[in-house]
Parts: C-alpha cells; structure tokens; sequence
DNA sequence: CTGTTAGCGCCTTCAA
DNA sequence: TTGAAGGCGCTAACAG
C-alpha cells in the first residue's frame, strides 16, 4: 500500500501547534514567529513534506492543470506545438494534460468529457477533421472552462484562436512558383470542408488572379497524402493534362509528388517545379529537397498558452475575443527553381 | 467568474433529501428506493451533474493519472510511444499528463517534482540523455508512486520497465547486408556513452563474427544526425575508406548518407547499399526508399501502460519486477538488394 | 502570535 | 430506506 505521505497535520503534531500555524509558517506568513517559522520550515524539510496538490485544486477550485486535444500526437506539427505548450506552461507553473480526438468527432467530445471533471482550468484544442458541430465547447464554456483553439478553429464558435495565415501562405508558395516561370501550376488540395483546405485554395487562386494567369479548373485535383499522390500522378501525368509545376496542400503530398515524378523519370524542378507545405522534417531530407511553407509549430503553442494563461489569471469576466494569426514563410530549397 | 458546477448537495437540496441519499443513489446502492433513484438520476441528468474528480481524489488517495516524461515529444518515435500510452490509458480510464525533459537532468528532476504532488498514480518515464543519478526515481518509489521505464532505462535501478532488443534489430540490418552480398560495411554509430549506441554497435560486431567477416575499427564512426552525415560522407569517401554499404545508428543519419551519396555521384543500392533503423516516416518518403529496422513504438506504449495498470490495480505489493523486450524488424526497401 | 472552526465535494461508517 | 457525522489535506475567517 502506498505510505501515508506527509501532512500538515502530522508536522503540527510532532511539533505540538495547530495545523493552521504550519500552514501559514510554511507561507512565510507575517503572524507568525521567525522562531515557530524557522522550526517547522525545517521540519517540513526533514520529513519531505509536499503539500497535496489535489487538496489544493478542491479547496481553490483551481487545479493548475490545462488540457490540450489534438487529433495526432504523431505528427511534426502537432509535437511542435505541444512542445510549445509544455515550454510555456511549465513557465507558469501549470501541468499538461494530453489526449487524442485521432480526427474522430466522437473522440473529442469523449476526450472532452473525460476532462470535464473540475480537473482543468482550460483547455487548448485543435478540433478533428470530422468536428462540425460544437455544442461540446459550448457546455465547456458554460462549466466556466476557458478554451483556446489552435490551428484548425471552428467556423462560427467564438473563442481565443492562434492560426496561421494560410491564405498568404499558399500565395507566397505560388507566387514564388510564378516567379520561377511557372503558369500551368497543378493545386494537390485538401478537403474543401475544412478552412485550412479551402484558405490555401484561396491562397493559390489569388496568386494566378495577381499575376493575370487565367485559372484551370483542371488544374485543381483533391489529393493530401504520400499515399494518394502516388497514386494520381500518374494518372494525371499521362492524362495529357499540362502543368510544370505542383503545389501541394502539405509536404507528405510534395514528397509522393516526387517520388511518383522520379518512377515516371520526370526530373524534379528542371521538368517540373515542386512547392510543398509545412516544412515537415522530410522536406529537407528527400532528394531534391523540398521547397516549402514553414508553419511555425512551436510558436503557436506558445502563444495559445499565453493567451490561455492571460484568460486564467485575468480577473475581469467578458474581455474581448482575441484571435491571433501567425504568419507563414518560404523556405527555398532544392525542388523549384531559384528566383 | 466561475458558474458554481452543479454538486450532490445542489441536487439533495433541491430534493429534499440528504446529499449521502443522493450519492447512494447515483451509484445505485441496493439500499436506495428504486424510486428515489429514478428522481435523482433524472434530476442529475438535468443538472448536468459531473462527479468531481478532485474530490474523488483526495478521498480515495488515487487519482486516476498517469504522468509521462519524455526527453522530446517532436520526434516520430516518442509520438508513436505517447499515442499508445494514450490508448491504453483511455481504455482503463486514466487520463495522461505530459512534460519533456529536453534531454537535460535537471529539467528531467523538475518535471517529476511537479508531478509528484498527489496527483498522479503512476509515471512512465524515458530518462534524459544526461541522467546518470537515481535518487529522484528512488524518492519516487518511496512515495509509493509506481514507474515504469521505457526505452531509455537506468543502468541499475529495478523497476518495470519496456525496451526494444537493439542488438537484435542492428544484427538484423547488418545480416541482411551480408546477405547482399557486402563485407565492408561502415557503422554510423550513436553515442557510445547510451546503452542503445552500445547495444547497435554489439549487433553489427555480432553479425560480422557470425560470418567470418574480419572486424575493422576503421568502419566503425560516430556520427547520428542528418547533418552529420552531410558532412561526414565525403570526407569518408574520398578518404579512400573502402566500403559498399552504410549501417547507421537512426533513419535521419541514413537520409543524410543517401542525401550526400547522391552528391557524390554514387547510385544506392547499386554502388553502395544503405540501411538504417528506425522506420521513421521519413523512410519510405526518401529516394530510394529505406531500408531499416522498425521499432514498434506504439507497441511499447501499450505495452508500457498495460504494465502500469496491472501495478495500479494489483493488491499485493511485491510482485516480482517485470522486464519486457520487443522485437525490431526489418523493413526491405530499396536502398539495400533484396535478398 | 496562535488555535478553533468550517468548508471545498464526496463517500462511508454508524445510527435511526 | 434514509440521515447525520466525520474525514481526505489544506486554508481563511474568526477568536482568543
């Protein structure tokens, strides 16, 4: 059986005072004599003595402990946030709680549920991929959790957000292509019921728009991972469809671009320009490298948990909403061409 | 401010009935009226009521967390571990709280102060790079938190623990080299000062001497990153170091290797043939795509929370110490010849 | 300067 | 079949 750690009680015992007194002794508080002060300091250290941090969360109704959901623990992005958030809640003294929706909607609100019992003070979500609904947060909110959304926001709850501009993002990745020469650029999108997909659709459009190239709707194809590129290119290459270069709506997609490109000896950029997005480990690691958008990660898990502590500790109750964005860079590599 | 949460005494008052009638109720205890029950769950159902599991908590000196530390969450392997962590532990109800100790000791020391506060049951832990000192895992245990190692485990401290079989995996990759038909094989080797680098560096001497193949130092060099190997490669090669085949001690090292490979005009697997370990994303994204050892992170999560549990929920206290080791596999792509 | 009391939310004797 | 009391560990208000 666990042993019965160490207690107020049983300092004040020992010592032959009141538990009150060894409560404030320990918290240096001015009442208290330096001599009481200064033994039961020294005997809290002797015995080890932690306070409970449990018993503190039910007395303060405040537990220090935030939750964080995501839909994929394994993911570049993801971890990079998460390494943010932990940086930043650490600072403030706070413990993180972690759990996976894994794109389920039924998940997240499960995940949600279970975090529901009086054990977090807020809560950092990027909602899954089937989220389309959001009575859960609402109910969250409500309890009096605060919540601070991140990278893939709701379209019509509001609540603090960080996200990336992945509007300007896709038009820094296609006018950089336009810039190499490019005007047959062939768009790997994400799903169109997801904001990120559809803004860097967007993003794409209006660099042709910028640069007077009329658009192709041919030249948009729904394709988002390694797999699914494998699988189209060819398809696509030899459908006798146009295009010199591709910009894909993520970097798994870019590199089974390239990969499908090679088997069809396609040479990566000088026949074909290659432009990915996210700057995931593998864009400098496959062969050309990758020239890609370079989502700042950790970044956006610091900022979230600024913005969840500034909610927590503020005292004043309906403070304006506020929605950050992040900005997205180029990163010039091997892939395209240099401009 | 907080909206009061709706508690059993909210619900006793309103009912006109004792708040231990109510929690009676709720968790259907024989001696409650089948009528009283009904009342009070319909009105808990309306209520919204939640048990408050700080309260349950501190009465029940268990907490129902589990605590992980990892030296970093951004890496495929440690994600792979977490997300089976958080599997299994969803599956038994318990919820999971994070910190990274960035490979250093002393943060490795401040995550575990800060968990071990009363709230959580167990920790699984993967020890820093730095640490060589126990005390805090002996501190740990005294309070009668239990923790299981894994992956990265102390050198003599007993306690659970999951790690995957090294020597195995390396005498696997390197075998599999033989086979090809290489007999100058160059080990990109990890740090020998980590039991993992050690253990790799056993399992290719193992393969070697398994068959008759001459040991020679020079073919052994330290080197475990991408970068690294950028740089190292050509040094090695225009060295006039003979060698037809790379083992290295992780993937991002091989992708590198290859990386430079192609640099230097050589072609893989035909002039030179590549294996790492691993089983990164990376691997299959890389040109040619790597061959390597798969280590079943996820699995050893899984397998790391189930051993938790059973320590958490087993009534007697010194059951025997419990060491599990997973198999490594090997993954045949293209940069080694099939055999 | 220190002790007593009460309560955070829940459960578990014990008593009715 | 239900209620009252006490306690998990800690602290804040109120008394000395």
């Amino acid at each position: 059986m666990k042993p019965h750690p160490v207690t107020i009680k049983d300092i004040a015992r020992e010592l032959g005072v009141s538990p009150s007194t060894v409560s404030r002794a320990l918290k240096d508080h001015p009442d208290i004599s330096e001599e009481t002060r200064r033994v039961v300091k020294e005997l809290a250290d002797r015995l080890k003595y932690k306070p409970n941090a449990i018993a503190l969360s039910l007395k303060n109704r405040k537990s220090n402990v935030v939750g964080v959901i995501i839909p994929q623990i394994v993911h570049y992005f993801f971890s990079s946030v998460i390494s943010g958030i932990d940086e930043v809640a650490t600072k403030y003294g706070y413990s993180v709680m972690i759990a996976q929706s894994n794109e389920l909607f039924d998940k997240e609100v499960e995940a949600m549920a279970a975090l529901a019992d009086g054990r977090i003070d807020g809560l950092l979500i990027s909602i899954s991929k089937e989220t389309v609904k959001y009575d859960h947060f609402r109910q969250f909110k409500e309890e009096g959790i605060e919540i601070v959304f991140f990278d893939r926001i709701p379209d019509d709850f509001k609540s603090d957000s960080v996200v990336i501009d992945d509007f300007q993002g896709a038009l820094k990745a296609v006018q950089h292509l336009i810039d190499g020469g490019h005007k047959r650029i062939l768009h790997l999108a994400g799903p169109q019921t997801r904001l990120i997909g559809r803004k860097r659709l967007k993003g794409y459009l209006q660099a042709l728009e910028n640069n007077h190239i009329p658009f192709d709707e041919k030249l948009v194809v729904s394709c988002d991972t390694f797999d699914k590129a494998l699988e189209k290119m060819p398809e696509l290459v030899s459908s006798g469809l146009q295009f010199d270069a591709v910009f894909t709506v993520n970097d798994f997609t870019a590199a089974g671009v390239i990969q499908s490109l090679k088997l069809l000896g396609k040479l990566v950029p000088d026949d074909m320009a290659v432009v990915g997005y996210g700057d995931d480990d593998i864009a400098k690691m496959i062969y050309p490298t990758l020239t890609t958008i370079r989502q700042p990660g950790k970044e956006m898990g610091i900022r979230a948990m600024e913005m969840l502590h500034k909610r927590l500790s503020s005292i004043e109750e309906n403070t304006e909403i506020v929605s950050e964005v992040l900005q997205a860079e180029l990163v010039q590599r091997n892939s395209s061409l240099r401009v």
